[in-house]
DNA sequence: CATGTCACG
DNA sequence: ACGTACGTGACATGA
């Protein structure tokens, strides 16, 4: 066959790792390789993330780089293979079409990173987040997708059995409730129930004007009335229905029996990693219902599914960049940090924190994270927006470095047009200078939170560059699977177990250090909802 | 294909 | 007077 002897030419130049590639996306084309068993080797440099690193807000589409970068208009895909209905197989293709095609690909690629590389070259800190952290998570994000995970097609079945009855006398009382059978996935049919026939008061409307139906209206109208807590309940069941359990067995390998997601490495503008087809990052966890769908994420036999997280990992890096010494102080002395911010908000002993007070001081932590305003953080705990801004002025009293590095942060973004994480990473934020007031706001409210969201992305992808040489290294059996974000996922041979999680413990714990002790929490499991 | 909604960190 | 928590992906509906 054709194919098979000119991959037999290619073969060895592939494997050669002194002959030197260049790509974009090359975590795709070593997929495409690895299906005809050849390991690429010498991976030199990426386009993709040249261009992610220098301009992660941009898109890194080959189109939209070729015009951006070299003012060229590249021959479009669907110029070469028709679109819609009528779209053939690029194999379909006559031979000099093919050829030019492909080659503008290749040629498109080299010049590119002809006109990137010199830029990354001469900034030190973006050089580095390039070669020490993206290029090589390339690698790593390509052996996780390889490896994947098993997922339980019968104790998924058996669920969407019990889920689908569930929907069924559901789906009856609704109607019951409502005089009328309408279809419950349809916001504006529940619309037309609620705020129509049955006259109930409208809560919010959409960007578009029409009344919102959000579980937030609904959980509100639920207060008064039987029908929303009832919809409420379809919805919850019905997103589970679609999205994991009917889901998630369709996105089976039948060659592998595993679900492999992609990691998409240069999506999100902060750093972070995306997963999709399937998304294993949004995984049901903060119900018990919801859990259930975790206990279908199994290791095979003889193996365990380990994970590990970083605990409070955005609030711990807050206090590093902040250097606000009594925060640093509280994670220094190992409290629980919730309970800490409530006893000074509060101005009460530690142990005299009540749950509510804590609960409180959660929603304020996470609404630092987030560049809250009195408005939001208000809207958040239902109180007054005056109330909501006396904890905030409490807080910043008591955490003065905070309030400097918000400052700090929004005159810094002002100014360069961008901040960066503690490894260097940037952030642009185009609108930063806007006069339309709200999306400066905006802007701002991004740019106190990327340093954050993006040094814990900067971090995990370091240890997952770590975690991955150790297990190369002492050649183990066990393989990373997933991360989300703060997590990461190992299938672990039981004979492995007490070396692995010393190995991950020890790599997530010392791949950088802040002026902050880290801390990460390990669980083991049969299936991924007993690891967590 | 936009909209609304909801799953995650 | 206004409209606001940051970052994602996927589903169903309905034009």
């Amino acid at each position: 066959m054709e194919r098979d002897w000119v991959l037999a030419q290619m073969k060895p130049w592939l494997e050669d790792p002194l002959a030197k590639k260049l790509g974009q996306n090359l975590k795709y084309d070593m997929h495409v390789f690895g299906n005809y068993q050849i390991q690429v080797q010498g991976v030199d440099h990426d386009t993709l993330l040249e261009s992610y690193v220098l301009e992660s807000h941009l898109s890194h589409s080959m189109d939209n780089l070729a015009q951006r970068h070299l003012g060229i208009k590249t021959i479009q895909y669907e110029e070469v293979c028709g679109k819609g209905v009528h779209q053939i197989g690029f194999d379909q293709v006559d031979l000099k079409t093919a050829t030019e095609y492909a080659a503008e690909d290749a040629d498109i690629t080299l010049r590119l990173h002809h006109h990137l590389w010199p830029q990354l070259e001469r900034m030190p800190s973006l050089r580095y987040v390039y070669e020490q952290i993206e290029m090589p998570a390339m690698r790593v994000l390509g052996i996780m997708e390889s490896n994947g995970i098993t997922i339980d097609r019968e104790k998924l079945a058996i669920q969407g059995q019990e889920v689908g009855k569930k929907l069924l006398v559901l789906e009856k009382e609704i109607h019951q409730l409502a005089g009328q059978p309408f279809n419950i996935q349809s916001p504006k049919q529940i619309g037309e129930i609620l705020f129509g026939q049955l006259q109930l008061p409208i809560v919010k409307k959409t960007p578009s004007g029409a009344p919102s139906t959000d579980e937030e209206v609904l959980q509100k109208l639920a207060e008064d009335f039987p029908l929303p807590a009832r919809i409420l309940d379809y919805r919850s069941l019905a997103k589970l229905m679609s999205t994991y359990i009917e889901k998630l067995p369709r996105m089976i390998n039948p060659k592998t029996g595993r679900v492999h997601t992609n990691y998409a490495q240069a999506v999100a503008v902060t750093g972070r990693l995306a997963s999709n087809d399937p998304n294993l990052q949004n995984i049901p966890v903060r119900t018990e219902e919801g859990r259930r769908i975790r206990e279908a994420f199994v290791p095979q036999a003889g193996y365990r599914l380990v994970s590990a997280d970083y605990s409070q990992i955005e609030l711990r890096i807050m206090a590093h960049i902040a250097e606000d010494e009594n925060l640093l102080a509280a994670f220094k002395a190992g409290k629980d940090i919730h309970q800490a911010t409530a006893a000074e908000i509060f101005a009460i002993p530690l142990e005299q924190v009540s749950s509510e007070q804590r609960r409180y001081a959660k929603v304020i932590n996470f609404g630092l994270i987030y560049g809250m305003s009195a408005y939001g953080l208000a809207g958040n705990l239902k109180i007054e927006r005056a109330a909501a801004q006396q904890y905030i002025a409490k807080y910043f009293e008591r955490y003065p470095g905070v309030a400097q590095y918000m400052e700090r942060t929004r005159q810094e973004a002002r100014e360069l047009g961008y901040v960066q994480t503690v490894f260097g990473r940037r952030l642009w934020l185009a609108e930063i200078q806007s006069p339309n007031g709200p999306r400066r706001q905006a802007a701002e409210r991004a740019a106190i939170n990327a340093p954050m969201q993006g040094t814990a992305a900067d971090l995990i992808k370091m240890a997952m560059i770590s975690v991955d040489a150790k297990l190369q290294e002492k050649a183990m059996r066990s393989q990373m699977i997933m991360q989300v974000h703060d997590e990461l996922v190992f299938e672990v041979a039981d004979d492995e177990i007490d070396d692995l999680t010393q190995l991950v413990r020890d790599a997530m714990l010392n791949v950088a250090q802040l002026a902050v002790p880290l801390e990460v929490d390990i669980g083991v499991g049969e299936n991924w909802d007993e690891a967590h």
